[in-house]
This record gives C-alpha cells, structure tokens and sequence, in this order.
RNA sequence: UGGGGCGUCGCCAAGCGGUAAGGCAGCGGCCUUUGGAGCCGCGAUUCGCAGGUUCGAAUCCUGCCGCCCCAGCCA
C-alpha cells in the first residue's frame, strides 16, 4: 500500500464526536451508519460518506453500521444491494455481524405510527397527491389543515390497520403527522408517513402495502440501532426538524444528526438519476463502465481503494458546497500505482524498426527493472531481436523544436538495450511511414555509452517475434465540460458528452512477460501510463484498459509551443 | 418578500481574538536509461462587502451582497 496523508483528518464531525466523548453524551460510545437505498449502484460520492461513517467509527473505536434505507419497493432490487454490499467491502470496510434493512424494523415502525396515532400526533387522510400539494400551500403562504385532520383515534385507528390489511387502493390515502400546516419548514406541514404501494418488495415480498416515507424511517432505524451520530448531507438540513420531532413525540432514544457537504467532482456527474439514464440509454456499457464514477467502475477502470481512500481524505469534510477538481482524484491513484505498478513495455500504435547490422538470428535477453520504486520488485529479462517495434508517437520525419525523440539521423536510447540512430525512412503509397531501418551501436548495450555520449530521448520497445498481440482500451473523461449539467435551453447532460470518451486500440504489442495476465492486475506502461487487465481479457486475447496516463510534459511543452 | 445553510489562493481546505497550515493545479530550477518519479523554490499584506468593538479581528457585533437547499404519497 502506498503512503497515504500521515496526519489524522479532521473536520468539524471530528470536533463535534471529540467534544461528545468529552462530555460524555453517549456514554463514551461512537456509532455510525452508512445507508444506502439500494436504487443504484454506489458512486464516487458514496465513497466519501463512506469513509467518514466507517473511518470515523475506526478511530474512535467506534462501530459502523451497513443499513439499506429500502422502503420504496418500486425502485429497490437486490442486485442493488448486492453490488452495494461488495463495494463497501472492497473498499476494506467491515460492518461485522451488522447489517441491516429498514423492513427489518417496519413491524416495529408500525407499531411507533400507532402510538402517534394514539397520541393525536397522526391522522389518515383521504386527500389525493395532488391536494395534498394544494393543501400543503407554498414557501410563502402557508398551508390548510386537511377535513380529515381531526378525525377521532379510533377512526384513525381502525382506518390504518385497514389500510395495512389492503382495503384501499393505492395512493387512496396516507398517514400523516398533525404538525403545523403553517409551520415556515414545509417538511412539518403534516409529512405523509405512510403511503400505499400494492407492490412487491425486495425483502418482505407482499406482505406490507403500506411503506413508510424516509422521514419516519430513518431517525427511527438510528434510534433501534442506537446510532451516536447520524451523519447525512446538507439537503437533509431541512429534514433534521422533522428528524427531531418524531423521535421527541416517541420520547425514544435520539441519536444526533450531522449534515456535510456531499461530494461534487468536476467533469463529472454524481447523479443516481443521471447515472441511470447513462446505463439505461446505452451511453455506456453498464455501471461498470470504466469511465462511470461508480465504484464498480473505478475499480474495472483499475483504481485501488487505498487510492480512493486516500482522496476521501484528501478532500475534506466541510458545509461548504464544493466541486472538487478531477485532477486530485487522478493526482491519488497516479501516487500509489507509481509505488505499486510493475514496469512493462507496450507499444499502443506499433511501427515497425528493423535495425539493419543487428545479427538476423540474435536474441538477447535484457535485463530491466520491474519497478524503480520498488527495489523489491526485482527484474526481469525481456527479449530482443533484429526486428522491433516502438511506438508511432516517438518518431516524427519533421521533428519540432525540443524534440528529444527519434527522427531521421537522431540517436536514441533503446530502454536497457542500446543506442540507435535512424537511417531510413519506408513510406507506403499514401505517404505514411510504415517502417523504420535503424542501426545499432554494439557498445552500448544495456543502454550506456562507453564514450560517455549522451542521448536525449529513451524509448520502449517490444520485439516483433516475442511480444504478444493486445487490445488497449483508452478512455477520456465522459463530459467534456467542467459541469456537465452546463446546458443550453432545452438541451441535458447528454449534449456535454464526450464523443471520444473511449477508444480501443486493436493491435497493439505487449512484452512476453504479460502473458496470463490475471484481470485485475495492474501494470505501468513505460512512459505512457497505468494500465489494468479488464475481466474480458482471455489467456489468448489480451484486454487492457486505461486507468491513468502518466503525466505529459512533452504534451505541456508542445502545447505550449502552439 | 418564508425557513434552513454556506461564503479563506484557479480547485479543495485548516484556522475558533494575537497577527493566513496543507494538498491539487500552475510556474521556475535541479536530477533522471520512463519528457515518469523525486527534490528545491514561487503564490492570499489578505480571509464576499461595508461599518463597528478591541492594543490587536478571517475569527466578536451590525448591516448589506452572493450562492445552495426545501412546496415527492423519492431518499
């Protein structure tokens, strides 16, 4: 594992839960929760919260739990929570022997309605959606208490054990709590707490037609659970009113909510709603896309969890609303593949050099290090012959000012074999270089000069006999613009897609050393970038896929030169 | 024109009355058999603005400005 931020986080959660401890509020206790609604495969955003739930209840010596917020049936599947579940894991988070569902608690929750009901705190009501809404009145004007408002406690009573017995028709009526219709918060203008939905759920089969709403569901589940600090995101500022209320009106025990800033990364969007349409529309191939900031994606893209750990880290926890730059993420996995990345050479865009006095039969084997970082790491030997191939981009017929590269009569440095120098250049009809005749100097194999001259570029290499045939997936952020739900009238986030967010490369050459390459397995391309076996690799067809382009000086340089 | 929040370098973010941490990006330089990595150096006289309190304010007070969230039987 690479280093990672040696000082502790800390955040005003951190300060908050200290100054607990300090005072004892809990009893000494620091208990946490993530839940997620299993609607969605998790993203970058989740991670976030993820490692403030999880991180904060490691340091404290504290427990988290891993809770499905499942009470809406009609967007909930278990391959949600399946993939959900294998992401905290791989992610290195354990939530023990504790995890749960909310429809584990709904014969308690129900339970919790009645004694609202009992208490004159909830009624049924008749009202339809769209009176409701009427009712409800706007942010300036207040609301009107519903006709059924005060409907007697048996009347209450005997309506919603009817309603839970299926008697009514789907959205026919709700639970509501008697709040204030006039309160200045419209979440505490009587919250629906019950609605009926006649559908299957994921857990509890048909056994319930009547959900509770997340407001009721959720400060409960903490107080079952015995949950310290509930720590959620900033547009549930609004909800912590009604958070209060209910756990007040029970006189149960009353966890306290915490809300931060969720995570916003530019170029990309952090949306379920978005990320759904882009898996459902085609835009990409699935969750796992590797260009998805899920962190199924992430992971077949080839990020690690210690780097995306680390960025959670890196970021922040504030109340701010912010959009982090996606160079920082980018910045975290290139820190710890450059540590743990064996070395390899693959050429992407092959062109063929023949190196015109280099003995017809000849195969030698060089010597060259896995990883410079990495002592440890070892070497390995990678053979070399008459006829190799180097990369397309590293040579150039009319070479521009600081080009360190090949180029008709320059030398370069071969990586860990020799110096050479180009002789001649072989172009086919349409005037496109399609060979290269090299010779070789003998003196300098291993890649030093005896004489002490020096070369300025140093290419990688393969040698066509030897090296193995591969497909390289690139991929390139999928929007093009730092926001993009930066839209004209009337356009959507698809009008901001990249065109070229990917690009397979057919053809390519790898070093012998990568046959059998195992999915999963992360290497540095020499002078290109970090690579990773996509699960579609096969042990006679190897899939690469991008993760992350080493940094481009060369790139700076010539863009600059324009 | 209701209520709840937030405003410190291009992007994140410390700071909690004693005189602006750190990271990313950027820009120089060194080093280098990856134009990689590494190393060194540069950046806020200033903390949304305006007043006030104070010996002293990013930190306290007042007023203003800007941005975000809330009118789902979503979470």
């Amino acid at each position: 594992m690479s280093e990672t931020n040696v000082t502790a986080p800390s955040d005003f959660i951190r300060d908050i839960i200290r100054e607990d401890l300090r005072t004892n509020k809990y009893g000494g206790r620091v208990h946490t929760r993530f839940p997620p609604e299993p609607n969605g495969y998790l993203h970058i955003g989740h991670a976030k919260s993820i490692c403030l739930n999880f991180g904060i209840a490691e340091e404290f010596g504290g427990l988290c739990n891993l809770r499905f917020d499942d009470t809406n049936p009609t967007k909930e599947e278990v391959e949600y929570v399946e993939s959900i579940k294998e992401d905290v894991r791989w992610l290195g988070f354990d939530w023990g022997d504790r995890l749960f569902y909310a429809s584990d608690y709904f014969e308690q929750l129900y339970e919790y309605a009645i004694q609202l009901i009992k208490k004159g705190k909830a009624y049924v009501c008749d009202l339809s959606p769209e009176e409701i809404r009427e009712y409800r009145g706007t942010l300036t004007v207040p609301g009107r208490e519903s006709p059924y408002r005060n409907r007697s406690v048996e009347e209450n009573l005997d309506l919603f054990q009817r309603m839970r017995a299926g008697e009514f028709p789907e959205g026919s009526r709700t639970l509501r709590a008697k709040i204030d219709m006039a309160h200045p918060n419209v979440l505490m203008r009587d919250p629906v707490m019950y609605r009926i939905i006649h559908a299957e759920h994921h857990r509890t089969g048909n056994k319930w037609c009547i959900y509770p709403m997340y407001d009721f569901t959720h400060c409960l589940s903490d107080s079952i659970e015995g949950i310290t600090h509930s720590i959620c995101t900033l547009e549930f500022e609004n909800n912590r009113a009604l958070y209060d209320w209910f756990l007040d009106e029970l006189g149960v025990y009353h966890p306290q909510q915490i809300e931060f800033a969720r995570l916003n990364l530019s170029y990309t969007v952090l949306s379920k709603r978005i990320l759904l349409q882009l898996v459902n529309r085609g835009y990409v191939s699935g969750w796992d896309d590797p260009r998805m900031p899920t962190i199924s994606g992430l992971r077949r893209r080839g990020y690690t969890p210690e780097a995306i750990r680390n960025f959670c880290d890196l970021i922040g926890v504030a109340k701010a609303n912010s959009v982090v730059d996606i160079e920082l993420l980018e910045h975290c996995i290139r820190q710890d593949l450059n540590k743990r990345a064996p070395r390899v050479f693959g050429v992407l865009r092959p062109l063929k050099v023949i190196i015109d006095n280099y003995p017809e039969d000849l195969v030698e084997e060089m010597e060259c290090i896995n990883n410079p970082e990495d002592p440890s790491a070892g070497t390995r030997r990678v053979p070399f012959s008459r006829v190799l191939y180097i990369e397309k981009d590293d040579f150039r017929e009319d070479p521009p000012k600081k080009w360190f590269r090949l180029a008709p009569g320059r030398e370069v440095r071969l990586r860990y074999a020799y110096y050479v120098t180009c002789v001649d250049v072989i172009k086919n009809e349409r005037g496109e270089v399609v060979e290269l005749h090299c010779t070789y100097d003998p003196a300098t194999r291993g890649g030093w000069a005896p004489d002490g001259r020096k070369v300025q570029g140093t290419l990688h290499w393969v040698s066509a006999a030897h090296a193995l045939d591969a497909e390289v997936r690139l991929y390139d952020r999928l929007f093009l613009k730092p926001n993009p739900l930066d839209v004209e009238e009337g356009q959507d986030f698809t009008a901001n897609l990249n065109p070229n967010s990917l690009e397979v490369l057919t053809g390519c050459r790898v070093e012998p050393s990568l046959a059998g390459a195992v999915p999963g397995s992360r290497y540095q391309f020499e002078r290109q970038g970090y690579f990773c076996v996509d699960p579609d690799s096969t042990a006679d067809r190897l899939v690469f896929n991008l993760t992350a382009t080493l940094r481009d000086t060369w790139a700076k340089i010539e863009q600059a030169q324009q």
